[in-house]
DNA sequence: GTTTATTTCGGAACCGGTTCCACTTATTGA
DNA sequence: TCAATAAGTGGAACCGGTTCCGAAATAAAC
């Protein structure tokens, strides 16, 4: 591997003229050609732990994402990704596997690693992520989550629950299971919901319950399949999508059929929504232009340009068969 | 953040000592006292540049994958990425999105970036990755192909796609239709078909044709639609799952009932096919463990041990509700 | 009580870049 | 024509570590 005064020696300059060339600054016109030639020759390119030393900081994005294995880290992921190599940046990404723990150690480590800014695929932000993040004095972006503190991108939980409800109500829907999951989730625990009640209130004579469950699909089969005996829905209103597909496995196993006997709904737009069927009708957010706004925004944080504090991506409800039009079925 | 020198002035020694210290050399225990109370107190972290840049190597494992929005990708990556941590490694992914150029940048960039070893997420080996890797001179590992001239950790293809076979048989299909994929892809392409050949030659009167497709769903989709009118397998074998559940779309915008009319298999052991109803047979391989092999090997490669050159990955076939037992069918 | 071997430690060079400063040369204006 | 200004270039210091080498201090050997 050559380095800069490789190339000065074989140009026959000095190495600060080399790094003017590369760096832009003047240099004359033979010289560069110079330069030039004996980078092509060796096929140079600097060593970037060189410049970063010098540099005090690097090129380099830190994305924090809670899991690897889901539709929505992914996609974000992709969006970040190739947006911040539009823009000559890296990402480095560190799956904390659902630990926050783990996030508060990337926090710091990251910092030590003199990253640029730092990317949060939150679920939850507690005091420890406010003093990492404060005591780190990096840039910091906020995906999912809205913090006061500090700049964030969310999905637009609260209308995608109205909406949501609204298309329930049309439907002709009055008995209605809201299959939520825990409130320190503000985005999908607090927001979808009130979203969805607002939209409720705005009707009378409905016969709403709200039950509270975790994310993965074994506990929403576990959690729908009670609710089924006990309350008789005629619909759930799940919060996410993977609750709505337990909710079909749990309608599955109990011999129900979807959408004639009961109907589900989920947020998300996960892929495998589309592909089941019946095919689930969901709240789509999108993933990876929030991924790419991300990127531009973390960008334009680093070089200390303003962004608004809190950009919110947009949602689209799409339609599929696990909703039925009560008002259209024949008597 | 301070520096080394900043605990050496503290602690009143040299930064040679403090260096000495953090790396195992001899010194005194007074000395030590000293400088360990002076890193309490300013909370001293050396800086990874500096040290790289004078070591010449990172503790960095670059990882080249094709995609991250696929099961057996992310699956793959969490295995690496924990196994790599508790080595006391850390893992870069580089994220190609299927564009084999970009592999190639990849591995040149990783290079430049001095990474201590190289995991490829392989679908592809071509001559530009063989002088890539050749050129690079850093320790290589490929999971999902095999190839003479580098480590590799393949799953087991062949004999996956001969227990596949034999499943099929015993469950009484004979007419069959397997649709596979580009013979480029090894792994998936070749060697899965070959072992399914291997099966179907040990029975006679058996109506097989073989079909190729893309990996994506709707290609598949398209594909079984026209073989199911073509040909009227009572079973499809497919390569993958995706392209399974291609098969099953296809099915239903045909109004063909699974497995009343129709049975399908697949191959990875994606979470969705035991989501969905009715869950599909699968040759399910071992990901994450694949990937924690993996980064147990890429670390032994790079501490200049020896590893096998080549390791099998295990399988498992998951029997689920798309097949259906034609022996025990009542006539 | 020397001599020799060992341990501990500081100084300096080095890794590969960037940047400041001073010097030379060319350009411009009066 | 000469001073003032701008452009181009090299030298040296610096970023924050690691490592080699030799000196000093301590321990062991005789």
């Amino acid at each position: 591997m050559s380095t800069i005064l490789d190339i000065a020696k074989l140009a026959g300059v000095a190495k600060s003229t080399v790094s003017r060339y590369l760096n832009g600054g003047s240099v004359g016109e033979a010289t560069k050609k110079k330069i030039e030639q004996a980078i092509q020759e060796t096929g140079y390119s600097p060593n970037p732990f060189a410049q970063s030393l010098k540099a005090k900081k690097t090129n380099i994005i830190g994305t924090i994402v809670p899991r690897l294995d889901s539709y929505a880290s992914s996609q974000t992921l992709i969006g970040i990704d190739e947006q911040l190599k539009k823009l000559n940046y890296q990402m480095l990404i560190s799956n904390t596997s659902q630990n926050l723990e783990r996030e508060i150690e990337s926090i710091y480590s990251f910092a030590n690693q003199k990253m640029a800014g730092i990317i949060l695929l939150a679920t939850e932000i507690t005091d420890q992520h406010i003093q990492a993040f404060e005591s780190v004095k990096i840039p910091v972006l906020l995906i999912g989550q809205e913090h006061k503190n500090f700049h964030s991108l969310i999905h637009d939980d609260y209308d995608a629950g109205y909406a949501m409800g609204q298309y329930v109500l049309e439907k002709g829907y009055r008995k209605i299971a809201y299959l939520g999951v825990t409130e320190r989730d503000i985005s999908v625990g607090v927001k979808r919901k009130q979203g969805f009640k607002r939209a409720i209130q705005e009707v009378e004579d409905c016969d709403v319950r709200f039950y509270e469950t975790l994310f993965n699909i074994p506990a929403a089969q576990a959690s729908a399949k009670e609710i089924i005996h006990e309350f008789k829905p005629a619909i759930f209103v799940c919060a996410t999508d993977n609750i709505a597909l337990g909710v079909l496995k749990a309608s599955y196993s109990e011999g129900i059929t979807i959408p004639r006997d009961l109907a589900v709904t989920g947020f998300g737009g996960y892929d495998v929504t589309g592909i089941i069927h019946p095919g689930i009708t969901t709240a789509k957010f999108f993933y990876k232009e929030a991924g790419e706004t991300a990127a531009r925004h973390i960008v334009e944080l680093v070089n200390e340009r303003t962004v608004e504090k809190i950009t919110v991506s947009k949602f689209e409800i799409i339609e599929r068969e696990s909703v039925d039009n009560l008002l259209k079925r024949p008597l």
